[in-house]
DNA sequence: CGACTTTGACCCGCGC
DNA sequence: GCGCGGGTCAAAGTCG
């Protein structure tokens, strides 16, 4: 009995001293991990400082920066390796300089990530005059008078060269940070009303019409269709800004567009080199298109569609999710942002993608050098088009978005303590799905921004055309 | 019944 | 001036 009685305390004893030894471990692994934070918030702050540097440069030169690039042009910035069919028309590369035309329209709720509020990229480009833009948008609509205005005229003339921001997606291909209706429609949180479909020329593949119904006269347009060259692409062409606080979904579109146009605003002047960059396999570059045939608009070209033939290795093509990524499209987006879980079933796929993502992100950023860099230039770029909008030094984004990096880090931190190590680190910007609906996000840098739960909140009116 | 899609017609700009 | 092509309108149809 005693003996017993003695293996059993021996045996307590030997589960205390392993559970003790496996909380050491725990332990040790946490310590490696804050260490490992630390290092990345020394490398934040040290970006933040290089970063805060370029932003009082790019204010100095802001009156230098011109609004110059008034003749048309189609702008591709490609965030995934360049496709078979895209890349063909891509040998020109070049840089659009950094356009500073000032909107105050942009006060009207467009929210970016790192508490930056600015507009769709479209506006970046070129888009002097939103106050006027529904306005704009009834003169296009309306047919024009025979016995109309000079002055009108001009107006007119100068108004048909918006900006467009095309985005280009493999609707086949259910990334995570895509997603497309039933309809072949790529959601991006607004609402649309399809008014008008047509067959252009070169393309069998219909193209449809969209407006935004989110206001009754907002002007903003959308064209959809499939590229002829490779039917899985789909192109979503987007037309004019929204006058009108847009939904918090529909923020990721616009800060999709509008940090490709940033990043494309970050390398400057046309005169540039094409601004590429490629990191273990993941291309971000953009070009301009010399396409004729196309009409005198400014136009960004998100290329969100990845090839496979050029992949040496993917970041992101270890997401253990159940989404049906198939090994033709592998996902080669970034994805900064956080996923919006809005339905449970996701919530999982939600968590392992976090998961993975900030892994991989936090491996990336720590042991890729180029990568860190690739991030501060579009972080960078941020600030500048921010310092770019409010050159009158009244900008503030400065501070909060040092702010915001810090929130990262701290998110981060606490994500580590509160055992949802690695799960975010970008994400860790907003990793509350309850963030729907809250007009004080928090940041969110986000270089796409389509998620699976996205698709779930989506409406099905918009898929049953 | 309202919101949305479909689709033919129409308008307009542009090139020849 | 004419034709082509892109974009939009609006009536009819569809759906929930």
């Amino acid at each position: 009995m005693e003996t017993d009685i003695g293996r059993k305390v021996h045996k307590t004893v030997d589960l205390k001293s392993s559970s003790s030894s496996s909380s050491r471990d725990e332990l040790e692994t946490a310590k490696e991990e804050n260490e490992r934070l630390k290092m990345m918030l020394e490398q934040i702050q040290e970006n933040y400082k290089s970063l805060q540097s370029r932003f009082f440069e790019i204010i100095k030169q802001g009156s230098a920066i011109e609004e110059g690039s008034e003749e048309p042009e189609l702008i591709s910035l490609s965030l995934g390796r360049s496709s078979p069919t895209g890349s063909k028309k891509d040998d020109k590369k070049t840089t659009i300089c950094s356009k500073t035309e000032e909107d105050d329209h942009n006060k009207s709720g467009l929210t970016l990530g790192l508490d930056s509020k600015f507009q769709l990229s479209t506006e970046i480009v070129s888009n002097p005059s939103h106050e006027n833009s529904s306005e704009e948008a009834s003169k296009v609509q309306k047919r024009p008078s025979s016995g109309e205005d000079h002055e009108e005229g001009v107006e007119q003339k100068s108004q048909v060269k918006r900006a467009r921001v095309s985005v280009r997606t493999r609707c086949d291909a259910p990334t995570l940070l895509i997603m497309v209706d039933a309809n072949g429609q790529m959601y991006d949180g607004c609402q649309w009303r399809k008014y008008g479909q047509k067959i252009s020329k070169g393309n069998p593949c219909p193209r449809a019409y969209y407006r935004c119904t989110v206001a009754p006269d907002c002007p903003v347009r959308k064209q959809v269709q499939r590229s002829f060259e490779d039917m899985s692409i789909l192109v979503t062409t987007y037309e004019g800004s929204h006058n009108h606080p847009i939904p918090v979904s529909a923020t990721t579109m616009a800060s999709t567009t509008a940090a490709a146009a940033s990043m494309l605003l970050s390398g400057s002047s046309t005169s540039q080199p094409a601004l590429s960059t490629e990191i273990n396999g993941l291309n971000f570059s953009s070009s301009l298109h010399d396409n004729s045939r196309l009409p005198s608009y400014p136009m960004i070209t998100l290329d969100l569609t990845g090839s496979p033939s050029s992949s040496s290795f993917n970041y992101f093509n270890r997401f253990p999710t159940n989404f049906p990524v198939t090994p033709r499209f592998p996902s080669t987006n970034l994805n900064f942002s956080s996923p919006l879980v809005s339905n449970e079933s996701f919530t999982q796929e939600h968590y392992f993608y976090q998961q993975s993502l900030t892994d991989t992100l936090t491996k990336a950023i720590t042991s890729d050098p180029s990568f860190r860099s690739l991030i501060s230039a579009a972080i960078s770029s941020m600030v500048g088009h921010s310092c770019a909008k409010h050159g009158d030094g009244t900008d503030q984004r400065g501070d909060s978005f040092s702010q915001n990096l810090m929130q990262t880090a701290i998110n981060s931190q606490s994500l580590n303590d509160s055992s949802l190590r690695g799960s975010s680190y970008f994400n860790g910007f907003e990793s509350s799905s309850s963030r729907i609906g809250s007009s004080n996000r928090s940041s969110s840098l986000s270089f796409s921004s389509f998620n699976a739960a996205s698709t779930l909140a989506f409406d099905n009116k918009q898929g049953k055309n």
